[in-house]
DNA sequence: CTAACTCCCTGATAGC
DNA sequence: TGCTATCAGGGAGTTA
């Protein structure tokens, strides 16, 4: 399930092997995605083109290509984004293939195809409606207590729904919003209102940790995340609270509690989050 | 206006 | 063995 870790690990793996790369071919399948696949965009845009360079916003990867549009590629629940030498055969759940003039193929695959593809043409690239909306980057400088605490003002819902909210802060799903409440010391149901501003530091503090210590570990995989080599994450080792109901807290020994968020599995410390 | 719920989708797993 | 129910959840849309 990728988030923000996930995402800039995928990242950072394309940059070496597709940058500078033709993509002399796209190969469609013809599942639908979440988002209608846009044939003749990519056709006229990007095959054939050269990879300029490849950004992220959110959890969206950005691949601009030297035909002046962008790629635009969401991972959803279960996408998978890596290369593999020409000729190997497809897999089940491949939807995209982009055949480089390196002499390999770089193929979109995802299961539960929750993830989308679009292409930004140069003309959509002045009101790109794909981010209109998105809140902050959590790694970036407008991620801070001043910001937080305006979009919090007077609001009743719970911390940890509010930090996966993209309006508020992007690329934070349920799994790393467990994490930095668990490091912040806060329990996720408390109503954001209610946090004061040391509180709201802490938050700041434990969010750009806890995302720059899962990149730093590859991210993580608790089924089906791969980097674009395949190769899993590791920061499933050093989950605090994640998936760890009824199992004891490092930090203190208590039970750690299960509650459901908004439909979200939700995980915490009773005794070291308040 | 906010906040919570529904839907999309497949595979792993539990229970009978 | 084989069936059904449940769960996983990002994001858009809907409802209260």
């Amino acid at each position: 399930m990728p988030e923000l870790p996930e995402v800039e690990t995928i990242r950072r793996g394309l940059i070496p092997r597709l940058v500078g790369c033709r993509i002399n071919r796209v190969v469609l399948s013809n599942r639908k995605l979440r988002l209608p696949v846009p044939r003749v965009k990519l056709n006229r845009w990007v095959q054939g083109s050269q990879v300029k360079s490849v950004d992220r916003r959110a959890k969206y990867l950005l691949i601009n290509m030297d035909s002046g549009a962008v790629l635009v590629l969401h991972l959803g629940m279960t996408g998978r984004l890596a290369f593999f030498a020409n000729g190997t055969p497809r897999r089940t759940h491949d939807h995209l293939r982009f055949l480089l003039d390196s002499g390999v193929e770089l193929r979109f695959n995802d299961v539960r195809r929750f993830g989308s593809v679009q292409v930004l043409a140069p003309e959509d690239r002045k009101s790109p409606q794909v981010f209109a909306g998105l809140g902050a980057e959590p790694l970036g400088p407008d991620f801070s207590t001043p910001y937080l605490m305006s979009r919090a003002r007077n609001r009743t819902r719970p911390i940890k729904n509010f930090l996966m909210d993209a309006r508020v802060v992007v690329g934070i799903g349920n799994i790393y919003a467990n994490e930095i409440l668990f490091a912040a010391g806060i329990k996720p149901t408390r109503a954001v209102g209610t946090l004061r501003k040391a509180a709201w530091d802490r938050i700041v503090e434990a969010s750009r940790q806890v995302l720059e210590q899962a990149i730093a570990c590859g991210g993580t995989t608790i089924s089906d995340y791969v980097n674009s080599s395949g190769e899993a994450g590791y920061f499933q080792c050093e989950l605090k609270v994640y998936g760890r109901g009824g199992e004891v807290c490092q930090s203190c020994g208590s039970e750690i509690t299960r509650v459901v968020l908004s439909g979200r599995a939700s995980f915490y410390c009773p005794r070291c989050q308040k």
